[in-house]
DNA sequence: ATGAAGCGCAACTGATAGGTTGCATATCAA
DNA sequence: TTGATATGCAACCTATCAGTTGCGCTTCAT
């Protein structure tokens, strides 16, 4: 999950399709310095994540977000930062 | 950043900084199965990340939590699910 | 003063990640 | 039917990552 998020590339995918609701692997290709099969492992991995559907359609593979994974994750995040200040309360108190 | 937690090592030792309030290398390396240095690397990353900092006191390095940087990730991940969420109820209008 | 504890630096190794090329397949349009 | 479009699969290359070992430097306690 943090893996899949870990890539440049990966971040400015899921950006595209917070923004413009989905997308190919080609039409991203055409908007980044690399191959067309380069996108698709990144999209394949960020599919793999659950961070990512895709859709078959004709010819085409449509890719769409699923907001789900990025919000179990930002939870993730919180109940760290939570528990953190916490336990810097709790030494707070103790120094006292 | 998001690489820095893409690693379950690194994970770990943000869940008993978060719990414990701080700790060293040499000190989680005693709970882990690999060696101090493997350990100091993970810290070191994580504090270049800013996600930890380091303290020195005498031989030792203490190492504690920043949650600023949790939180920061948290709401990248947060404005990307919202975007998405906005972009998906935009769509559904243009199919009314 | 001396041994042990804690740390940092550097070199080395094996695995994996990100990228490429090449090729084969399926679909659409003229 | 035929050419162009969109995809998938596999082999390959290279850089980086996670881990190791070995060494030397401080700091503390006896």
């Amino acid at each position: 999950m943090f893996a899949a998020l870990a890539d440049p590339t990966r971040r400015q995918l899921v950006d595209w399709l917070a923004e413009e609701g989905s997308g190919t692997a080609t039409g991203f290709a055409n908007r980044l310095p690399m191959t067309r099969q380069a996108v698709a492992r990144h999209l394949q991995e960020l599919e793999l994540a659950e961070i990512v559907a895709s859709e078959k359609s004709g010819r085409e593979t449509r890719f769409t977000l699923q907001s789900q994974a990025l919000v179990d994750a930002s939870l993730w995040l919180d109940r760290r930062a939570d528990a953190w200040d916490r336990t810097l309360a709790r030494l707070k108190v103790h120094l006292e």
